[in-house]
RNA sequence: GGCGAGGUAGCAAAGUGGUAAUGCACUGGUCUGCAAAACCGGAAUGCGCGGGUUCGAUUCCCGCCCUCGCCUCCA
């Protein structure tokens, strides 16, 4: 195991070695469960999936913790919109979270902490930093974290070199009381607004901050110190300073070692944003006829630390990868006479090699093509097919693609009419009648059914 | 305005101090009555702009332009 990731904290490069043993330890920003998640959203989820089956592939075990954002604003909002209460709200969209994920054939984190059910976590740490001086109650039964307690407050998003513009220092009517407008919430204060979700803290009735959870969760699930912590590059600031000067003042640890955060996701060259129309979740391209699979290569087929452009085309072009991987996966299959496990990455060492190198997965795309591409599958001598096989299985695995059905089958599942069409061309075409045979292909195509003469017969495909 | 990430063929996207992967699209051939699919080939002549360093820069340095993100609860 050699992979080599890009920290955002040193701004470096660095080789990725679990603290203790033979466990890499990897804490993920999960979602606020309100609603479905969009392809932007599955960016990050993906492609963590993949940096944790590289990991996995490379030898290591993982201990991987996505949390769930249960309780914030918009949560409390919209289920009070839907009468709901909270608890069941936010059930119904992590269920449909989880049937995305599995769709997207993301590994399930071993544990996946929700904030609601960890509130005594939270207060318990809130204690401790009030307890050493970094944090403080207001007025109103809110407590804030005293941003100046911690010096070192500022260094992943390098606040020192940066100049806040005026505008963003404007105060927050919600947030009265704070010593300093940089402090944050780390337990609000029951408002009206909330309706029956507040619960009781040794400051009053209220609910927990949005960034503490992330801390209290990782310091229960993975410790004081562990491997990496990952999100969006959104999440930069403020979310993970916040969490990096909660967690280091409440412990004794050094919370996350290295920072893995990953690039969004835009579309069609600009942002993705709900009044422009384009922002997609996994079902509204299922109702255009895109899978889930094919919308996983579009979302890995880019490196992670640069915006990725999604259009239809790419997904497009995806499908019809996808095809050729099939394609190349059968033919080895053929030559090598059955399937083996896939151990090692055999011929397909240089894609490995770029995986491992910063997560390099275009790059390693194009290698395991280009490697397909010289070894000319159909041709192999058993031996050579059985461990090009493996190791193109190997490198699917680490990338979680999972190959379609090859377009071949179809001609059995096709209704009786369109089979009586198909052998009413055929005759046609035997009669050598090309116009007849030429029109009953079009009301075939249209009907959407492909049909593929052969030598001695037709095939039908399913086209639209 | 500050900080960060980017600008590579029609689209998407790797990579490199010395003739620029890969996928899609395009195109020639095989096959076909013609197609489609598949297979075997091919072309693109493209590294935002201007300087500098260098024998040589897309790659390093400087300046500029453009895009995207963050700038206090957006993946």
């Amino acid at each position: 195991m050699a992979l080599k990731l890009h920290d955002t904290l040193s701004r470096a490069e660095r080789l990725l070695q679990p603290l203790e043993g033979q466990t890499l330890k990897l804490y993920c920003c999960g979602p606020t469960v309100y609603g479905p998640a969009h392809i932007g959203n599955f960016r990050t989820f993906v492609l963590q999936d993949v940096f944790r089956r590289v990991i996995e592939q490379g030898g290591l075990a993982t201990l991987h913790v996505r949390n769930l954002t249960d309780v914030d604003d918009k949560t409390i909002r919209d289920s009070l919109k839907a009468g709901q209460p909270l608890a069941d709200f936010t059930r119904g969209w992590t269920d449909k979270f989880h049937a995305d994920c599995a769709a997207l054939n993301l590994l399930p984190p071993h544990f996946e902490p929700g904030a609601v059910a960890h509130i005594p976590h939270q207060i318990r740490m809130i204690e401790t930093l009030i307890a050493r001086g970094h944090a403080y109650a207001a007025a109103d039964g809110s407590v804030y974290f005293k941003v100046t307690s911690f010096p070192a407050y500022g260094r992943l998003s390098h606040l020192d070199e940066r100049e806040l513009k005026p505008a963003a220092a404007a105060t927050d009517s919600d947030e009265y009381g704070k010593d300093s407008v940089a402090d944050f919430a780390l337990w609000k204060s029951r408002k009206p607004e909330d309706g029956p979700n507040f619960w009781s803290s040794p400051w009053g009735e209220g609910r927990p901050g949005w960034h503490l959870e992330c801390s209290a969760m990782a310091l229960e699930y993975l410790g004081e110190d562990f491997d990496v912590h990952s999100g969006g590059v959104d999440l930069v600031f403020p979310h993970h300073e916040n969490e990096i000067a909660q967690s280091c003042c409440a412990t004794h640890g050094h919370f996350a070692r290295h920072w893995f955060h990953i690039a969004h996701l835009m579309v069609d060259g600009g942002k993705m944003s709900k009044s422009l129309g384009n922002l997609y979740t996994l079902d509204d391209l299922a109702r255009r006829g895109y899978t889930a699979a094919e919308t996983r290569y579009v979302l890995i087929n880019g490196h992670y630390r640069a915006p990725l452009n999604f259009t239809f085309h790419s997904l497009d072009a995806s499908r019809q990868a996808l095809q050729k991987l099939a394609r190349n996966e059968q033919a080895l299959r053929t030559a090598a006479g059955g399937t083996s496990a896939p151990a090692a990455p055999g011929p397909f060492a240089a894609a490995w090699a770029l995986l491992e190198d910063d997560l390099n997965v275009p790059g390693a795309l194009g290698e395991v093509f280009a490697t397909l591409n010289r070894l000319k599958p159909a041709g192999l001598p058993a031996e050579e097919a059985a461990a090009a096989l493996a190791g193109l299985h190997f490198l699917l695995a680490a990338l979680g693609l999972q190959l379609p059905e090859l377009r071949e089958e179809g001609t059995e599942a096709a209704p009786a009419e369109i089979l009586a069409l198909a052998e009413q061309r055929w005759q046609a075409k035997q009669a050598r009648d090309w116009a007849t045979a030429d029109t009953l292909r079009k009301s075939l195509e249209e009907a959407g059914w492909l049909v593929k003469d052969g030598k001695d017969g037709w095939q039908l495909t399913r086209w639209a």
